[in-house]
DNA sequence: ATTCTCCTTGTTATGTTGTAACGCTGATGG
DNA sequence: CCATCAGCGTTACAACATAACAAGGAGAAT
């Protein structure tokens, strides 16, 4: 057990059940789940925080799989895509998804302080947002719902303001 | 009269009443709303749609107002900071408000099409986000809250998947 | 009024993030 | 067995952002 997402859990276990939800998904819809996208999120999983695209990189250069930020960029996209990992707009880095196709309207806690990422969902299209939109004719595929502010932790330790 | 923002609305006026309230704002708060810091302001104002900082820096050139990238993004950070403008992360740029001080949790809809941007609020800590927050114990400072999808002008012109 | 201090401005240089375009390869389908 | 096409790797470059330093100017203290 190890300290991710201010949560206890069992990480090698969410890591193969993230894993094998990936698999079957592309098998079900005809993607192709390669080992360079495979590897990217296994990445993603076990660092179980928002990577950089270039820190992504520079893992896939140590295995000697591709030296240059297409190959990264290209993978995380489709795992973007797909719904395996979201990006963090307000860090410009990605982070693996824990519950694929469950939550469509993600979001997003992020410490100041440390940078990690928990994640939960949002509802906003029912809220004030969602009036709003409705109200001005917009129609909403897709947000962005990220709240910065302190974890516990950083609390804990002492740099509130 | 001039259509932004999915609405109408009188563009002279709107401009006049912000910069009034920044002006105010900054005598009330011992701010020095020093001349480029205005003139960048007035510049989003005008513009009235998200600029990337780059943007306003090719304008700040043109008038011969300094020419390399901190100039323009001081300016944005202190406009920033204080609730001038507001930065769209989903965009990489920089939108003036309407409302200084007014909104807290501003909330943004942004057309995938053509780009345009409009301001809204959200109350992202009254729901499920605010909830799952307190549950996690992690103090929420501010929110980045963008809606992706399309404007009633684009679906007009037929662009809707 | 003079000096001091601090904030602001402008500059150079560099760092970080993201993409366009092209050729090669290997999987898939006929 | 061949054609096609998605994916991979590369080069090159574009877009976004900041560190660090020198010089100028507003405001406060005396």
């Amino acid at each position: 057990m190890k300290q991710v997402g201010f949560a206890q859990h069992d990480h090698d276990a969410c890591i193969a059940r993230a894993m094998a939800s990936a698999e079957a998904y592309c098998a079900d819809n005809q993607l192709r789940f390669t080992p360079a996208r495979r590897r990217v999120l296994e990445i993603l999983l076990e660092e179980h925080r928002a990577l950089g695209a270039y820190e992504v990189l520079e893992r896939l250069k140590q295995e000697g799989r591709g030296s240059q930020p297409p190959v990264a960029y290209r993978c995380l996209d489709f795992l973007v895509t797909h719904g395996f990992v979201h990006r963090i707009e307000r860090l410009n880095a990605f982070i693996a998804c824990l519950q694929p196709h469950a939550n469509h309207f993600p979001a997003f806690l992020i410490c100041r302080v440390c940078d990690s990422v928990a994640e939960t969902t949002s509802s906003p299209s029912k809220g004030l947002l969602g009036s709003a939109a409705k109200a001005a004719g917009f129609v909403i595929e897709q947000t962005v719902v990220e709240a910065v502010g302190i974890c516990p932790d950083c609390r804990d330790s002492g740099v509130p303001s």
